[in-house]
DNA sequence: CCTATACTTCGCCAATCAACGAAGTATAGG
DNA sequence: CCTATACTTCGTTGATTGGCGAAGTATAGG
């Protein structure tokens, strides 16, 4: 059952459910997803992860920047059926909105500008 | 965004997914659940105030008995959604085999001999 | 190389959580 | 009433979790 408890238990919390919704938007970079959830770089490095081992997202990299984006057509069905729910669910929450916002105030920015949240 | 957290977070721990699967062959009473993930009485009712503050399932008493029954037409389309992601992807793990086993077992049996778990 | 920087890993802390047994509540049956 | 019993609530305990900052890793650009 583990691959189905991890990704229970990856859903089980509000920052990474945000984080699934922002990606409905595209591919992010760590830099922006910090940006908009307001947290530390090392709390949304470790909620990546945890998505990522449930199997929810994938990394590509580019140099110094790391783009996460939701699993696609590639993944195991009950996977894309979870992001299925979360989508559908979510998409009206205000606070989906408000991230929505946030994320669309930071889109006409350089990737440099955003990762300020380093400094 | 509460009432999507309180079912992720119910879904996140696997004696309540078990519960759920258990669930699916009908409804059962808590001593039938207590003999089957054998824990202890509080434990399981503590599981069960869970996924029923979740909206998972629903609770009929008669007399001493507690008769628990999966959340079902009357429910919100989010919570239906959600136990049919666990009904479609757990169907085939070997626990849930296994406890759908160990409830077979324990059907013949009365009430009164399987909550035979309090003394 | 060397520095700056985007991200990760580690160690810590406070909060939450699953488990239990003991005590409390409620109902069936004398 | 009184007892037995099916379940819940409460208090405790050990384990997990989300958060952070400091230190480590890796890459881009001099």
């Amino acid at each position: 059952m583990t691959p189905y408890i991890d990704i229970t238990k990856a859903l089980a919390d509000e920052s990474r459910l945000r984080v699934l919704m922002l990606l409905e938007q595209g591919e992010l970079c760590l830099c922006q997803l910090i940006a908009v959830l307001e947290l530390s770089p090392s709390t949304v490095s470790k909620h990546m992860s945890i998505l990522s081992a449930a199997g929810l997202i994938t990394v590509r990299k580019d140099g110094r920047w790391h783009y996460y984006k939701l699993a696609g057509r590639g993944a195991d069905q009950h996977v894309r059926d979870a992001l299925k729910w979360v989508r559908v669910h979510l998409r009206d929450q205000p606070q989906i909105q408000q991230d929505r916002d946030a994320l669309s105030d930071i889109a006409d920015k350089s990737l440099e500008e955003v990762s300020c949240c380093y400094r």
